[in-house]
RNA sequence: GCGCCUGUAGCUCAGCGGGAUAGAGCGGCGGAUUCCUAAUCCGCAGGUCGGGGGUUCGAGUCCCUCCAGGCGCACCA
């Protein structure tokens, strides 16, 4: 809503830089820090200054002049220095505002265009740690705030069923633990917190005796092939340890149009098709020597990207045959694209919209024409964290060896930095540590993302049960309490993962996390329980519980103190928020842009009674701005998936 | 060694292609509830923006350099 404004604003000042001075100069407009000093300023006298060598003010003072107020502005005066300050029409914009959609498909946006986000992708052999709610927090922010604009968007949550990963959890069921594949079958949930153990038992298992390594191998192979005990055993792994994971994301709203099995890849040979293309274009080379002989490489000498590497080799099939993840991953890339020329089966999953990649030929599977068409996308974003930036260069680097430089483009890397444990919950966790801990699923050092969910689902009861004045909060079983714990939870978190700059190493402070207090996901929550209390209030009282637009069109100015238009100034700016996060990839912008919405709210909400005000131009204009912060969070919370709740 | 990221209040972090008085949350101290729920609000204390150069009318922001920390540079993913 402020975009064009401001656009209206830089015009105007160009118009009046090249009448008054013969420039030709686009001017920077920024808003002013405080609301006195109007809406949009430029300083683009001060930038002209030297060049005209004029005072600032004075060139400011001519521009000022020589500008009437373009349609929606009040006034224009010089301010500080020497800036040209804009000052909206306050009861135009308001009005205007209250029936504005606060985030909007963009123009800009091709509908048709699809945009392919992979997310989560969480090795199918353990529970889920905290380390994976950013992933899927991030992943999943992302794919709504595409979806907000415009975009045709899906997710995919990549499986890598037959890795090393889950080699070492049937490793650690079949011959560490001699269970059979039935004993496996009849483990009790939660299986995942089962495997969490396993999977770090069967590394000190290898460690005491390296020869063990070779029933990895052995079982990787098996894994590969699909047939056998250890294959059998591997499966069963995966689809449990998938369904777990899935119920974890569940938990905290994060879903998926699609997963795709690392195994299904390797039984419909799509890495056999890529390499066939790959040699072709001379892209990859067969080593004879030297430290690489008898594998295939991909040279990354040329590449300035590349530059200082010790090896500028990378090897995409290894010596004995088998393909490394790198190599799995480009084709998994070219089929993104539709460059492949394959395609997955696929089959509903359970009866929900989620669909999977399936086997061929899968008895009484669902018929092909019946699934969407997946892949064949025009921009592939995922999301991975910062450690893989390496791979993720390669996996591009393959699709533009094949001179596929559009789609090598607008393969993305969405970049995040890893969650440690903080020093003080590490030792609370009884890991020693005098710094930040990095966790590791391997050595089984790491926060479950259900056991810190549970945690934050029972201090939201405790909370609710304080507030509604149970003394016995366990007893109570409350439906509705026990919804609004769940969303409670769900807004901490979430918020909790959104708000971080990607570019951070969060330091996971259990504390921090579960505070509900401050800048969190139930201070969001609070602001709009509390702009609907008043709005129910209103309606017992028998008032109006809307200002119209014909009704907001006639408040007089002074109607809309400073604090309170603030409010409706940064409502304004929703749409610019979301398209930024969206283009950069720090969505922590508009989980920082929500909950300075709320601020605002909160404290106008204090200083600006609305059901106790006696001037009917004050009540409404107030009304007014709760309804438009109201619309604005509501859209906010929506994209970073925060629940907001009736009551708290 | 090469590459990427980080260094701002006691702690966790914001600071939009340089611009108006460097902000917020937590923690500390002090206040606010006969009145739309105190998961809130208001006030106070707390800062050589890692160090040093440079560019500029103007630098937390750009350039150089140094220091400190994290991550990556496999026939692991």
């Amino acid at each position: 809503m402020l975009q064009r404004k401001r656009f209206l604003v830089a015009s105007v000042l160009r118009g009046a830089l090249s009448d008054v001075f013969g420039l030709d100069h686009e001017p920077t407009v920024e808003v002013p820090p405080q609301r006195r000093l109007g809406d949009l300023a430029s300083p683009c006298a001060l930038h002209l200054a030297r060049e005209l060598r004029q005072a600032p003010r004075a060139i400011a003072e001519r521009l000022a002049e020589a500008i009437d107020p373009p349609a929606g502005f009040d006034r224009i005066t010089v301010e500080g220095p020497g800036y040209v300050n804009f000052h909206l029409d306050r009861t135009g914009f308001a009005t205007a505002m209250l029936q504005a959609i606060p985030v909007a498909p963009s123009s800009s946006v091709d509908p048709l265009a699809k945009v392919i986000v992979e997310h989560t992708n969480i090795n199918p052999n353990k529970a889920a740690h905290i380390g994976h709610l950013r992933n899927a927090v991030l992943g999943d922010v992302l794919a709504r705030s595409l979806r907000s604009l415009g975009h045709a968007t899906e997710v995919q949550n990549y499986i890598d069923d037959t890795g090393v990963q889950v080699a070492d959890v049937v490793v650690g069921f079949l011959d560490l633990r001699d269970c059979s594949v039935a004993d496996i079958e009849a483990l009790p949930e939660p299986f995942d917190y089962t495997c969490w153990d396993v999977y770090s038992e069967v590394g000190h298992w290898y460690e005491a005796d390296p020869e063990r390594l070779e029933l990895r191998r052995r079982t990787l192979h098996a894994l590969e092939a699909g047939h056998g005990r250890r294959a059998e055993a591997g499966r069963l792994v995966a689809r449990r340890i998938v369904g777990r994971h899935l119920g974890t994301m569940r938990r905290i709203d994060v879903d998926y149009d699609l997963l795709t099995r690392e195994s299904e890849i390797l039984r419909l040979d799509f890495f056999v098709a890529a390499f066939e293309k790959l040699k072709e274009s001379g892209a990859v080379k067969f080593e004879d020597t030297g430290k690489n002989a008898g594998c295939w490489v991909m040279p990354l000498r040329g590449s300035e990207e590349f530059q200082g590497l010790e090896d500028p080799d990378k090897v995409i099939v290894r010596s004995d045959g088998t393909v490394t993840y790198v190599g799995k991953d480009i084709a998994y890339q070219l089929w993104k694209f539709g460059l492949l020329g394959r395609d997955f089966e696929y089959a509903r999953r359970g009866n929900g919209p989620l669909w999977e990649t399936a086997p061929i030929g899968a008895g009484g599977g669902p018929a092909r024409e019946q699934a969407p068409a997946f892949g064949a996308g025009t921009r592939v974003i995922n999301v991975i964290d910062a450690r893989q930036a390496y791979l993720q260069r390669i996996v591009r680097a393959g699709v533009a060896a094949l001179g596929h430089t559009r789609q090598a483009d607008a393969s993305v890397h969405f970049a995040y930095e890893m969650v440690a444990l903080s020093a003080r919950t590490a030792e609370q966790l009884g890991f020693s540590g005098d710094a930040r801990l990095e966790m590791s699923g391997r050595k089984g050092i790491g926060v479950k993302a259900d056991d810190l969910l549970d945690q934050l689902e029972a201090k939201s009861r405790a909370e609710i049960a304080v507030r509604r004045g149970d003394s016995d909060p366990a007893g109570a079983e409350d439906p509705d309490a026990e919804l609004l714990a769940r969303q409670i939870a769900t807004a901490a978190l979430r918020f909790f993962m959104a708000r971080a700059t990607t570019t951070r190493v969060i330091a996971f402070d259990i504390d921090e996390a579960t505070s509900f207090e401050g800048e969190s996901g139930p201070y969001l929550q609070y602001s709009i329980v509390r702009a609907r209390n008043i709005r129910r209030r209103l309606m017992e009282e028998g008032l109006p519980q809307e200002v119209g637009p014909g009704r907001a069109a006639e408040l007089p100015v002074e109607a809309w103190p400073d604090d309170l238009w603030d409010l409706v100034l940064l409502a304004s700016q929703c749409q610019d928020t979301v398209e930024r996060a969206a283009t950069t990839l720090e969505l922590s912008l508009i989980a920082r842009h929500a909950v300075e919405l709320a601020q605002k709210f909160h404290a106008i909400y204090h200083r600006h009674p609305i059901l106790h005000e006696r001037d009917a131009d004050f009540r409404d204009a107030r009304l007014a701005a709760t309804q438009i912060f109201v619309r604005s969070l509501e859209a906010l919370a929506g994209i970073l998936g925060v629940p907001l709740p009736e009551r708290m």
